[in-house]
Parts: C-alpha cells; sequence; structure tokens
DNA sequence: ACCGAATATAGCGTCAACGCTATGACGTGG
DNA sequence: CCACGTCATAGCGTTGACGCTATATTCGGT
C-alpha cells in the first residue's frame, strides 16, 4: 500500500487534505522550486553537498527542499538563490477582473 | 533615541544586522510584498480587518504582514494572494551568464 | 472635545521549518 | 565484493512565524 513514509508521501498527503487548498498550493509552489533548485544545481554539475556548503546549510537540508519535504522560508530560498548566483522574483499579480 | 520598539524598529534592526545580507533581502522582500498586498487590498477599498477574514485570519496579523513585521510564509502569502482575487508568482531565476 | 472606525503593538501558546548528526539506500568503478 | 560518492531518511533541539485576545494610537467626522 505504499507504505514507504518518507517526504514523497508526506508532501502526497497534504496536498490530498481536503480543505487545504491554500496549502495546497503552497506544497505545490514548494515542489516546483524544489525543482528547479535541483536543476539549477545540475547544470552547474554540482552535488547536494555542495551546494550546501555554499548556501550555509547541510546536505540533507537541500535534499530535503528539494524533494519538497517542507514548505521553505524565504529566508532559505534567497541564500538557495544567491548560492546559485540566481535571483527570487517574487510578486503578487492581480487576476486580470473578468 | 528613536527607542519607540515596534515592527518597524524591528524590521530596521534586521536589514541592519551585518553578516545578515540573506536576511537581508528577506526582509526586503518581505517590507515590498507587504505593500504590494496593503495596495491591492486598498484598492478594493478594504479594512484589514475584512482582508482577514477573507483569508482566514485576523487583522493584527494583517497589520504585522502590511508592516513586515516578520518575513511571510508560502501558506500565508497564497491566502492573503487568493482573498485578493491574486496569484503568487515565484520563480528563481538565473542570472545571466557574464 | 467626543466618538467610532481603522490601524499599530503587545504578549503569549503552538507548531512547523530549520539545522544538525547519523545512517540507510543506491549506484558505479576498482 | 568492496570502497566510495551521492542522495534519501530519521530523530531531535531550537527558533521564529502564526494566530489569538486585548489594548494603544491615529484619524475623520460631528
Amino acid at each position: 500500500m505504499d507504505e514507504r513514509g518518507g517526504w514523497a508521501e508526506l508532501r502526497a498527503r497534504r496536498m490530498g487534505e481536503p480543505g487545504a487548498r491554500e496549502t495546497y498550493q503552497a506544497a505545490r509552489l514548494a515542489f516546483e522550486l524544489g525543482r528547479s533548485v535541483r536543476e539549477l544545481r545540475q547544470r552547474r554539475g554540482w552535488s547536494q553537498e555542495e551546494l550546501a556548503r555554499a548556501a550555509g546549510m547541510t546536505q540533507s537540508a537541500v535534499a530535503r527542499f528539494e524533494a519538497g519535504g517542507t514548505v521553505p522560508t524565504l529566508p532559505v530560498l534567497e541564500r538557495l538563490a544567491e548560492a546559485l548566483d540566481a535571483d527570487l522574483d517574487m510578486r503578487v499579480i492581480p487576476r486580470p477582473a473578468a
């Protein structure tokens, strides 16, 4: 029954929980951010540990983040972006009033 | 000596602390996000309390956020954006390799 | 000056992200 | 098969965002 535990499981459960639509969105965002960071890292040929060092954290933290295990905070995102020579762009964009 | 305390003070101190450049950036981001949210809210003619209700929180929470008193988390940002009929856009943009 | 609405602060309990160390799982080259 | 590098998990203490209630401050209107 897919009882492997771990972050993937955790994430999946969060996304599935009803009534947590916003949390769902946040988890989704976290996941996508994780993916793009991983991509940038690999493009540089860096190991998680190298990135971790550059961003001032440990390999496990990077792994957790890339896997979408937790919803990251802005400071962490900022540090990762910085380490990857990237900019963290965030904005609240009003939807076109129908 | 401007010893009024409060979030503005807190924020200013954070931005000023040396060695915390990432935290500085995060605080800056938080501040700007707060401003844009406030703008959207006012454009709608909403009070903090109205927005708070729509976003599932209290007036004080909205005030704290708009003032940049704390670095907000993704779920909170998501809920605020949702309440304001807006989308939260985030991406890690690699700087053009010089 | 008074009143009521809107906003800013304060103080506090709770909970999840963060950061760490250690270890497991996986793969590859010797 | 074994050593090694990389990534995934686990467990745990610390810290700060979050959410609340209550109160202070500000401001416009009468």
